[in-house]
DNA sequence: GGTCTGACCGTGT
DNA sequence: CACACGGCCAGAC
């Protein structure tokens, strides 16, 4: 691909993460080809809570909790910036995660 | 150029 | 059901 840079492929799911939606970590990892580098997702996304063009707190982690919203200034912005997108949130649990999910794969583009 | 860390995931006990 | 460990990869020191 044009892009090497792994950061900027995460970047580019992330971005594409539909309104009121949510993904998982794993699954972007996946969809980047990296299934195993999971990890390296979130390391990415650290840097993305930065750029405005990608919501970092539509991703979460495979149980749908908000594992990143301790990266997020203030205390409970992550949360609030997906309730504010219709998204039930409890705690910093997700709810109807699997009905929210969103898959990156799924948008089939490329 | 070796070592540590990290917003994860899966499996095992 | 809760906790522990391993793996896998890339970036920072």
């Amino acid at each position: 691909m044009a892009k090497d840079n792994f950061y900027h492929r995460v970047y580019e799911v992330a971005r594409q993460i539909p309104y009121g939606r949510v993904t998982s970590y794993g699954a972007i990892a996946k969809a980047i080809g990296a299934a195993k580098s999971a990890r390296m997702v979130g390391y990415a996304m650290n840097g993305a809570s930065a750029l405005e063009d990608v919501p970092a707190h539509r991703v979460v982690n495979r149980n749908g909790l908000l594992t990143g919203k301790h990266h997020f200034p203030g205390t409970h912005l992550m949360q609030q910036l997906l309730e504010s997108e219709g998204i039930e949130v409890e705690g910093d649990k997700v709810q109807d995660f699997k009905a929210l999910f969103w898959d990156p794969k799924s948008d089939s583009k490329k």
